[in-house]
DNA sequence: TTATAAAAACTGACTGGATAGTTTATATAA
DNA sequence: TTATATAAACTATCCAGTCAGTTTTTATAA
């Protein structure tokens, strides 16, 4: 007759049990995360964890595509606000200063989805357009600064995008496995000094 | 069906094991990997495999160890046969070129050792060990080349070392997602130009 | 206001299938 | 003969997904 729980409600405790499994995989690994794992973490039981998703790859998948909607809409509003390609570029260098352990946990989960989507076209699809994505921003912002004046004309955007990601990728796996917060944090200032020199 | 086997043999037998573990490994990850799944790589039997290991994760251990011992081995005799530090770090850039599948199904397990390592102190220790080992070579390397002129003063080699790193791993990351051969290959000679642009 | 009906949401014990690891019978080189 | 490598069958465990029963909420008739 009449929804026991409002749509709101009913989002929320979605998101409730996205956070869960964030906190699963990011510990675990996808295979290692049993559907009970996610259940203690999360206020619900087994049953109803399967009213608001179909299988324990969905509830990977919705999570996927919840962390790439998300993360991409506050980085594009974000750029959106600032002028000048060399700000933007430094801003993003910076974004993940200070470190936190939620961003620690996002990159481990989506190492997770890479190694996992050898297994499935669908993760496949939705990351390789991610990936994609990321880097034509990168080298939009490379390329608009070229034209500004601000970046060295001499420059291959696409080239320098690709390299200014790898950089990122590679820094934050070796952060996963090796550094810690503090190395981290000098290890991006230091990209920033070697990039912006490049680029300058 | 043959008993009493030469000590060669044996071993032979037991690399032979461990490179049907790393194709398993690297095509579906340790979790997704089941032992029949590697016995049907094998030539031997199920009850065999457990004539030469403990269990799953003792294969999965011994490959990682076996992989560090070989892998540093190999690089050290090579980089012992080069005088001058610049050509050491040319030769190690383009150790990844040509590129072939091998490496990047030793560069996909890798990765599952990384993830796997969240787990097992084991493993662990073994990565971490190795991390510092390879870094310190690229370290010495660099300091060697700032002595004996061929870099900047000014580059800090640990610094260096850590960028060139993550730079190397930040590319495969990718090439185990997103690239090809093709892409790859030419990611490492523009790594090669800015980096060495960089330290010289 | 209140009793009842109906729907939605939740629960957790259970099941079937998969698979890690063990045991056993056989084959064979030494 | 005998030690052992092997194959195949076996066992124990784990876990994703199900379902029958329960609780909570809303609607509405009296």
């Amino acid at each position: 007759m009449a929804p026991r729980i409002s749509e709101e409600a009913k989002e929320e405790k979605r998101l409730a049990l996205l956070d869960a499994a964030l906190e699963c995989f990011s510990q675990k690994g996808y295979y290692a995360s049993s559907v009970d794992d996610i259940v203690r973490y999360s206020n619900l039981s087994k049953g109803s964890v399967y009213n608001y998703f179909d299988s324990k790859e969905d509830i990977f998948i919705s999570l996927l595509q919840h962390q790439t909607k998300t993360s991409l809409e506050r980085l594009n509003k974000v750029l959106r606000e600032i002028e000048s390609p060399l700000e933007k570029l430094k801003y993003w260098i910076n974004l993940d200063i200070p470190f936190n352990l939620h961003k620690k946990k996002m990159m481990r989960v989506h190492i997770e989805f890479w190694m996992y989507s050898s297994d499935s076209p669908d993760v496949k699809k939705v990351l390789t357009d991610r990936f994609d994505t990321v880097l034509g921003i990168v080298k939009d912002i490379i390329a608009e600064g070229i034209e500004a004046g601000e970046f060295k004309k001499d420059v291959d955007p696409e080239k320098a995008a690709g390299m200014f990601w790898a950089l990122h990728d590679g820094l934050w796996l070796h952060t996963l496995v090796r550094f810690d917060e503090k190395q981290l944090e000098e290890r991006i200032k230091e990209i920033e000094t070697t990039m912006l020199a490049y680029l300058t």
